[in-house]
DNA sequence: TACGATTGTGAGTGATCACTTACTTCTCTG
DNA sequence: CAGAGAAGTAAGTGATCACTCACAATCGTA
C-alpha cells in the first residue's frame, strides 16, 4: 500500500460517508487526496472498485466489534455489550465515517446486510432465551432494529443525545 | 393541475423513491411521465423544486396520519395509534413511496426533519407521563427511535415482517 | 371565431461525469 | 548502474447531466 493509495482511501471514506456514493465525483475525491485523477483507476479498476476497497477494509473492524459480543457466555453481559456498540462504532473519525457509509450504503443501494448482523441476532437471541424471556427471537430483533433506529438518530440528528438513550435503554434491559 | 403535470409528480415520486434524488435524471422522470423533457421545468423552477412539490403534497399527508394521534386522549390508544402508523404508512403503493422517500432524503441531505414530530413526541411524552412512567420524555423518544428502525428495516430488508414486529410490540407495551 | 395565455415539444447548451491514453518518474533488483 | 515494472501525471474521450430556447398546439374567454 502506497502513501497515496492510503491517502486515496481515507479522502474517498470521508466523501463517500458525507456525500454518498454516487453523488461523489472520482475528481472530488483526487482533489481531496491530492493526487491526479488518473492514478485512482490505476489502483482501483474503478469507482465501484474503490468503494468495495473500503467496505472489505471496514469489515475487519466489524467482525472484532461483534466477535467480542458473540463469544460472551454471560447473557446479560451480550446485551450491555451490544447496547455499547453504538458508542464503540463512533470512538474515532474513521471508524465513525466507516459506520456511516455503511447506513448511507444501505440506502443508496436498498440492500439490507442481514447476513452480517446473523450472528449478532443468533447470541441475542441466545441470551435471551437463558434470561427466560418467552419470545427472545423477537425480542433479539426488537433490541437490533432499535440500535438501527439509534443509529440513524445519532447520524442525522445533530443535537442527538446518544449516550443519555444508551444509558437509559441499559436501565431498562437491568444491565 | 394538468394530468401531465400529475403525470409528472407521480414519476418522478416513484423514481426518487426508488433510486434517490441526485441518481435520478430529469430525462428519465421525462420518460416515465410520457412527456418531453422541457415540460417538466415549465411546470417547476428546477430539479429541486420539483422535489419540493412532491415533499409538500406529502406533508398533508403526515399532517392527516399524525392528528389521528396528537388529538386522542386515551394514553393506551396513543400508543397504540402511534404503533399503527407504520401499517399505515405503507398502505397503498404512493403513500409508501412517499414514506421510503421520506427516509432516503433524511440519508441524502442528511437532515432530520425533528420538527416534523414534535407533536407526536410531545403527544407520546404526555400519554407515557398519564401511564406513571418515571422518565416520559426518555420512554416517547425510545418508541419514535424504535419507528425509524423498523422503517429502516420495512423499506431494506426484504424479507422483514413489519406486522408480525407491530403486534409484538403491542403487547410489550400491554395495548 | 379571434386572440392572448398557458401548455407542450424537440433540438439545442455548456458543464461535469467516469474513465482512457500517452507519457514521465520513481523504485527495486540482478 | 542498467533496465524493467510499478507509480504517477496531464490532457484528453464520449456520454450524460440539468437546463434553455424557439416555436407549435391547445385552451379559455370576449
Amino acid at each position: 500500500m502506497t502513501e497515496k493509495k492510503e491517502k486515496i482511501l481515507i479522502a474517498a471514506l470521508e466523501l463517500f460517508a458525507q456525500e454518498g456514493f454516487k453523488s461523489t465525483s472520482t475528481s472530488k475525491v483526487a482533489k481531496k487526496a491530492g493526487v491526479s485523477e488518473g492514478l485512482i483507476f490505476r489502483h482501483f479498476e474503478n469507482k465501484e472498485g474503490l468503494l468495495e476497497a473500503i467496505i472489505k477494509e471496514g469489515e475487519e473492524r466489524a467482525k472484532i466489534l461483534f466477535g467480542d459480543i458473540v463469544f460472551e457466555p454471560e447473557p446479560k453481559a451480550v446485551l450491555k455489550k451490544t447496547l455499547e456498540l453504538g458508542s464503540k462504532m463512533i470512538e474515532n473519525k474513521e471508524d465513525a465515517d466507516f459506520w456511516k457509509l455503511q447506513y448511507k450504503m444501505k440506502w443508496e443501494l436498498e440492500f439490507y446486510g442481514e447476513h452480517k448482523m446473523e450472528p449478532l441476532e443468533l447470541a441475542l437471541t441466545n441470551a435471551f432465551t437463558k434470561l427466560g424471556h418467552d419470545r427472545p427471537e423477537l425480542e433479539a430483533r426488537v433490541l437490533l432494529v432499535n440500535m438501527d433506529g439509534l443509529a440513524t438518530r445519532y447520524f442525522l440528528q445533530k443535537d442527538f443525545d446518544l449516550g443519555v438513550m444508551i444509558d437509559y435503554m441499559k436501565t431498562k434491559y437491568g444491565v
